[in-house]
DNA sequence: CCAAAAAGTTAGTCTCAACTAAAATGCGGT
DNA sequence: ACCGCATTTTAGTTGAGACTAACTTTTTGG
């Protein structure tokens, strides 16, 4: 080859930041991201997240989430009482936003355009999230026209952190007779997600609980034409809202369901 | 499959699978898949890869090369003899390639289907390629046709491991007037690749060399229809073939350039 | 209202993958 | 053949993030 010229712009990629554990693009690790998206889902449910839940919610031991969450804390993540649980500061808000906005545009992706089973996306994107640069999620978003739900029905955060935070009744608290529409399932059991896909259940479709066996006994359902029996645990899963006869122009959905789009 | 509820289904995602380490496709983690890549692409030049080298470029200590090697060829990964360097065995060869597949796969696509920038896409795979499956690059290769090189001309291992290692020869070494193609550039080097859009010198592109001025200076290219002048460290780093006119049907390239397809 | 159970925390240990400093080895030149 | 230098390895430390075992605090049921 040539000579003993080359040092400039040929040394690849001397000088590497030096930093020592893998950090991505919130320069949070992994594990942390995980952390703050368990707390975010568990304190918007019940205020405050209980050190078993996020334990549980992470499959990691109680003492280990402790150990993190005093990090976490000392980090002005988390706000944390001792034996009192704990909650998202906005700084931590922000970042699990992030995170849950990451998770949700790459597992619309992968089915939207990549058809990606439906019921193993959770796993991939799980995965992807911790990986895939803001940059690059954005420009997924942006191909798909900016969708506004995952395929198994939860919002997608926006960039600036604003979110969708309505509840939604399940199919076990459906009054009988009500059409409905499906909206959301969690994206976590992949067996769960396949024997919907096998009834035609997904969000979008119309369904209507036609009668309820006492007891927590199988609930019959009408999915487009067709009828069929679910258990109780299924139903609960499987979360819907109610369609208005659209009466007046005002959409009120309900008195109960409370509709807060936090940012 | 009405009746009878199911309590098995719904139970979210309990055991799980009790793995201390973020461990990815392969069963290896991130950092011992770097280390398996750099390893490859140093012994494939030299035959062995040297310590320092490694260090080099995985940008660690070279004690830190030491102890990871240690533990590579326990697990039987590389052959390693002590102040002698190192190899790949076939399994780590295997994982190596297998890793080296992923990166330019999402490399490809990422450029050809998502339009993310010729110079930042490294950067973006050298993280994706630790966290996608070998499921979703094999969708991502299908979605493109399963094609054979990356945006910057590296040839992408097929599935099974079989690779083009062909040697080429760069801009430095290429004979005045000789009529060549662009075939490759290293895609660690951004700013390079930048200089290159810029010039409008990619893989396919055809290139001459029309004039080397001496003491490595600078080199006179005929890039389409415009002449311009490049550095001799530029030129080294960028790797061409000549175009041969087919006399005969025999596709003898040179006589150095020994063709090897290894698997 | 108090004791037992449940939940949470502390203390101490482990592994991975990095580091520095010091010792060992290999090699080129005379 | 040997000296000096570059390369490599060993030894010992560090930090993140997990674990178990033991202890403390809170909650709950009688």
């Amino acid at each position: 080859m040539a000579a003993a010229v080359r040092h400039d712009v040929v040394r690849n990629s001397d000088v590497k930041s030096r930093q020592s554990k893998s950090i991505d693009a919130d320069g949070l690790t992994g594990p942390v991201e995980d952390y703050l998206k368990a707390i975010y889902e568990l304190a918007t449910r019940d205020g405050v997240a209980a050190t078993s839940d996020v334990a549980h919610a992470l499959g990691v031991a109680p003492a280990s989430v402790t150990g993190m969450i005093r990090r976490l804390a000392a980090q002005g993540l988390l706000d944390y009482v001792r034996y009192r649980g704990v909650q998202l500061t906005p700084n931590g808000r922000r970042a699990a936003l992030s995170t849950i906005r990451r998770h949700r545009v790459i597992e619309t992706y992968l089915t939207r355009v990549l058809g990606y089973p439906w019921d193993r996306v959770h796993d991939e994107a799980e995965r992807l999230e911790h990986a895939a640069s803001d940059a690059l999620v954005e420009c997924m978003s942006a191909a798909m026209g900016h969708p506004t739900a995952d395929p198994h029905g939860a919002p997608i955060p926006t960039r600036d952190g604003r979110v969708d935070e309505r509840e939604h009744r399940s199919l076990a608290e459906l009054p009988l007779g009500q059409r409905a529409r499906m909206v959301l399932v969690s994206d976590k059991n992949a067996e769960l997600l396949r024997y919907l896909a096998d009834i035609a259940l997904q969000p979008g479709t119309e369904v209507t609980v036609t009668n309820r066996a006492p007891f927590d006994g199988p609930i019959t359902l009408l999915v487009g034409k067709k009828e069929l029996m679910v258990g109780a645990p299924l139903a609960s899963q499987v979360l819907v809202e109610p369609i208005v006869r659209a009466k007046s122009t005002a959409k009120k959905t309900s008195p109960s369901a409370r509709k807060r789009t936090r940012g």
